[in-house]
DNA sequence: ATGCAATAGTTGACGCATCAACTAATTTTC
DNA sequence: GAAAATTAGTTGATGCGTCAACTATTGCAT
């Protein structure tokens, strides 16, 4: 067992794609924990909160948060279910769906930074690890043995 | 270019990996937020302040913060350099040595659990390309550019 | 059908990380 | 050698994410 860990490297990236999406954002307005909602309802329009929160492995009480602040934002609108008025479902405004490609290539110029000098099979293979990790944490004894 | 972006997955990994390590370092009254600074100071003690937060990539007000825990925990001591008064250097307490097996294991558990299934090489690749993703960090433009 | 469990979402409290502004010590410049 | 610039560290304010406790709605059991 090596001590290279990988989860340094991991958080590092974490915290400067942070810094950089919150600079490269900024005159949309958007911050760095807002985008990623933004981009999962732009594959799919209408999700649920806890849809998305699962996707993003977000805890709702955040998404509440986001979500109340992308609508304050006019980027989203928050639509009851009729069938299960438990659920909101969130889409698109007018706004967002404009400003689209706009941000997400800022968004997409960070990975496009970071991943300059790697080809393409060592970033598919890496991205390939990365989301086998992603898959393991799920199916883990982990989170519910701790003492 | 594809949608595939190795952003989210980075920032999946980071939440989980704390949520996981705060709860397997409980028992030591350590946190997700606190164990990498006595990593760092495992391969060599007597950092500075400043040294910490460059290798870790973390704000140095936020170092400020978790050394002043660690201390108040009983894991480190804070001395005043002698040559130049401005830098704090960091040193173990007996109690961080005498636990440093186990907290190391304990967080050796959560790389050990998420790399299962991938073999030794694809491991390294990955690793490799991170930390050239990491590197890549440095030199870029993007941190001043950005309008 | 009543009652109980599960699910979706909200709220309050807390810890973490950044930024900006600041102090103190050191180094550079002239 | 004094003034200016740089560096190390601190503090206050703010946004992010988790946890725990809560409400409201739905599903299930008998």
């Amino acid at each position: 067992m090596q001590h290279k860990s990988i989860g340094r490297l991991i958080s590092i990236l974490h915290r400067q794609s942070q810094i950089y999406t919150n600079k490269a954002l900024k005159e949309f307005s958007l911050t760095s924990a807002e985008y990623p909602f933004l981009f999962a309802l732009y594959t799919k329009e209408g999700r649920t909160q806890e849809e998305l929160s699962s996707y993003l492995y977000i805890d709702k009480a955040a998404t509440t948060r986001i979500i109340r602040s992308l609508l304050a934002k006019g980027y989203v609108t928050r639509v009851q279910d009729g069938l299960d008025r438990r659920c909101n479902r969130i889409f698109l405004t007018e706004k967002a769906k404009q400003q689209q490609e706009e941000i997400r290539g800022r968004v997409m110029q960070w990975n496009a930074y970071i991943t300059e000098g790697l080809d393409d099979e060592t970033y598919q293979n890496a991205f390939a690890a990365l989301q086998k990790m992603v898959d393991q944490v799920e199916n883990t004894p982990l989170f519910e043995n701790l003492e």
